[in-house]
DNA sequence: TGTTGCCTTAAAGTCTACTCCAAGGTTTAT
DNA sequence: ATAAACCTTGGAGTAGACTTTAAGGCAACA
């Protein structure tokens, strides 16, 4: 799989899968005798992985401090649990910001503009 | 209210704020004779609203055109209250990814190192 | 076999959203 | 009344994450 279709399947840049892996965010692809980029199903895990915690808030740093990690190979299970585990509580904690903020400018769009007199949500309520 | 005790009540840096201001994120602060700033409770909600919105993910420039059109007067209600359900939408959008990458790294982490072959989350569970 | 379209790298450029700095005015405590 | 600790602005600088450009190689089709 070229990197073309990979960009179209997975809705991610050509240009930034070509920066993933220059800085490490994903291990290096495989490639044809050509030089180009033949992407095995393993390396879509690895996109489809990186586009869903870049999604979530998870920085580039992170991913590159992860994919050392797994090519480190040795043991590193377990250093490698702990970062995942960080980072689930930080994608928990995005979650329910993300989630309070919707709940509370659903309300205010409901009774916009019918008794409203502020115009910020957030207020805190009497 | 100075802008001291605004960054520390809200979690937000003074730098921010005055950033905020300039731009137009947040309508103009009332001012001291000094022509220090002094935070009324309506600009307060104006920083908490603006700062749970960047959380949410909403564009300084997004922001910039709700505060516009709510200075604009006149009757831009309709207006706003269209602009805020397309944002809601969007937060939406973001919640729900937000979520099922949680979900599914939860589920990897749970046997992350036991019977894992793949280091990689969302692979398409056979 | 040419030409159209895809691929490669390295390096420089861009965008968003701050963040810091310099020069100077104000307030508060001693 | 003077130093310490605030505040102001305008403008420059930075961080993070791409995105574009330049120069050139490979591939597929007419």
């Amino acid at each position: 799989m070229n990197i073309k279709e990979v960009s179209t399947k997975l809705d991610i840049p050509a240009d930034t899968l070509r920066y993933w892996e220059r800085v490490g965010v994903i291990p290096p692809v495989t490639r044809a005798t050509s030089g180009y980029r033949d992407y095995q199903p393993e390396d879509l895990n690895a996109c489809n992985f990186a586009k869903c915690m870049r999604e979530a808030g998870v920085s580039i740093e992170t991913l590159i401090e992860y994919i050392d990690l797994l090519q480190q190979g040795d043991d590193t299970t377990e250093t490698r649990k702990a970062l995942l585990q960080e980072q689930l509580k930080t994608i928990a904690a995005k979650r329910d910001a993300v989630q309070a903020t919707y709940d509370k400018l659903q309300q205010k769009i409901a009774h916009y503009g019918t008794h409203t007199v502020t115009p910020f949500a957030y207020k805190e309520e009497k």
